[in-house]
Parts: C-alpha cells; structure tokens; sequence
DNA sequence: AGTCGCGCCTGGCGGC
DNA sequence: TGCCGCCAGGCGCGAC
C-alpha cells in the first residue's frame, strides 16, 4: 500500500543517500520477472553509470541516470533499501545493485506487485502515458475537476484511485481524504457541486502533506529505504477504524466493500 | 467510451 | 498444534 506519500518518502531518502559519484559494479537479478518480465539485460544496462537523482510520478519512481531512467513501482510490498555488503540477502530481495563503494540498493518485494523497467534516454513509457495530474500540482486544480467529473457517474472514491484523474492517491487516502472533506465515498461525481470542489482539492493537499509529513502509514509491509515505518497510520480517521468512534460526532464508523475495496466512512459525516 | 469485476501474489490471522 | 481459507490492494485487462 504504498501511496503518494510512501513513495515521495523513500523518493527523498534515496535523493540524499544515494551518491552520483558511486558507480554501478554489479546486478544480480534473482529472479527475471516481478509482475512483469525485467529486461534481461539490467545488469549490462545499468553498470558504470551511477545515480545523479530520483523523482517522483505518481506512484512511480524513477532513478536518473546518464543513460536513461530506471522505472519502478512499488506494487503492494515493495521496497527500494540502501544496505551495506555486511547486511544479509533476504528472502524475496529480488533484485540487488551493487555499488563500487560495496552499498548496496536492493529490491525487496513478497508479493511482486510491483515493477522495474528500464526507459532509455529521451524514451517514453507506455505506463507514464495516461497519467493524470501530481495532486499537489496546480494542474490539479477546481477547473480541472469540475470538466472532468461532470459527465461521469461513478463514485467519487474510485474516481480518486483512478490514475487516469489524478496520480497517487489509494484506497487509504482516498478514505481518509473523503472524510475530511466530508463528502460521502459512494456520491456519484456529477453529483459532487461546484462549491464542494475547493473544500476537497484542500483536503486532498492536506491529507498528503501530513502523511509526507509523518512518513507515510505504515500498513503490514510498508517501510522506508532506511527500513522505517511510517507514523500517518497513526492519524487515520477513518481508515481501519471499524465500529471505533468519529472523532466528529462520536458515531460509529463504517465499512463497506466498494470495487472490491474496503471504503471506511462516517455516515453522519460523509453526505 | 464509461463502468465494473477479475486476477495476479504472499504472509498473517481467525476458526475449527 | 496444524491446516485451511480468507483477506489485504495497485493496476492492467477483458467484458458488457
């Protein structure tokens, strides 16, 4: 379950850590494929070059270097660590680069939802293609949104988790988002009025920032390139808070199946 | 074209 | 104590 916040905080961490002068001495792939096939020739791909950066794009992250990008996603458990040789080779550590200063940047992913390709300079990536706006763009704007939800009528929850809307928002922070914004996760996105449109999109900034703010959430797998966890789980108000109180009006909070995800909502809340 | 539901995958946990 | 079945969900894809 990383989501924005998850992967702009191990984005930061491998930024800093990560040193553009080391260079790529060895890869060793421990398996070819993760939720799809990695190209089979990683290994002559990435070495002697080093990393000069990492960035963000939704929930994709994406290692800069001379000639090209390395493209990964973090799935549901994956987890980008800058290890030292004297740390062991786990289990489902699919993935190893090794540096010539003897760190190590590994790959770790049990359930191998997640992805790594490799994009060469000036490429495009079929998966990058359709992405929406980065919400804490401006390009995520009232404008934007009203256009875009004015002839669809699916819930406004899932239009949140569609990438093709907007990038990096999942099935916590859409709970969490909706909440505060106090509009019901099951309201039809023409149905969502003009005047509702601020008071979300600032909703939609806040949750992330203070998510970033804290590390993410820790939920099960997730932990930072440090092998920390998170905090934000901490401030959910809604999120895996089943029959516990609203912090609101003090009723008890709901779950529902909704796309075959679990939505958590405050039904005196939420309209 | 919009909407919906499936399947990938493993570890953890509840129930018997 | 052990085993079975279910659940977590990001995202592409196929069906309607």
């Amino acid at each position: 379950m990383p989501e924005l916040p998850e992967v702009e905080t191990v984005c930061r961490q491998l930024r800093t850590d990560l040193s553009s002068s080391d260079k790529i001495k060895r890869v060793q792939m421990n398996r070819p494929d993760l939720r799809w096939p990695m190209p089979e020739d990683l290994s002559k791909l990435l070495v002697q070059q080093s990393v000069q950066t990492v960035t963000r794009r939704g929930k994709y992250i994406l290692f800069h270097l001379p000639k090209g990008r390395l493209l990964s996603h973090l799935g549901m458990s994956g987890s980008w660590r800058l290890q030292s040789t004297a740390e062991e080779i786990r289990k489902h550590d699919h993935v190893v680069i090794e540096f010539t200063s003897g760190r190590r940047l590994v790959f770790h992913d049990p359930r191998r939802f997640g992805m790594i390709d490799w994009m060469p300079l000036g490429s495009e990536h079929k998966l990058l293609k359709s992405l929406g706006p980065e919400p804490l763009s401006n390009a995520f704007n009232a404008e934007y949104i009203w256009k875009k939800t004015r002839k669809r009528s699916v819930p406004i929850k899932l239009w949140l988790m569609n990438n093709q809307n907007v990038v990096g928002i999942g099935n916590i922070y859409a709970s969490e988002i909706l909440f505060r914004a106090r509009i019901s996760p099951f309201r039809k996105t023409n149905k969502i009025k003009h005047d509702e449109i601020p008071k979300l999109i600032e909703s939609v900034r806040e949750v992330l920032l203070e998510a970033i703010d804290a590390g993410g959430s820790s939920i099960r797998d997730y932990v930072s390139s440090k092998g920390e966890q998170g905090n934000f789980q901490d401030c959910h108000d809604v999120y895996g808070r089943k029959n516990k109180l609203c912090f609101v009006c003090n009723s008890k909070i709901q779950v529902r199946v909704q796309g075959s995800r679990s939505t958590y909502w405050c039904k005196v809340c939420q309209v």
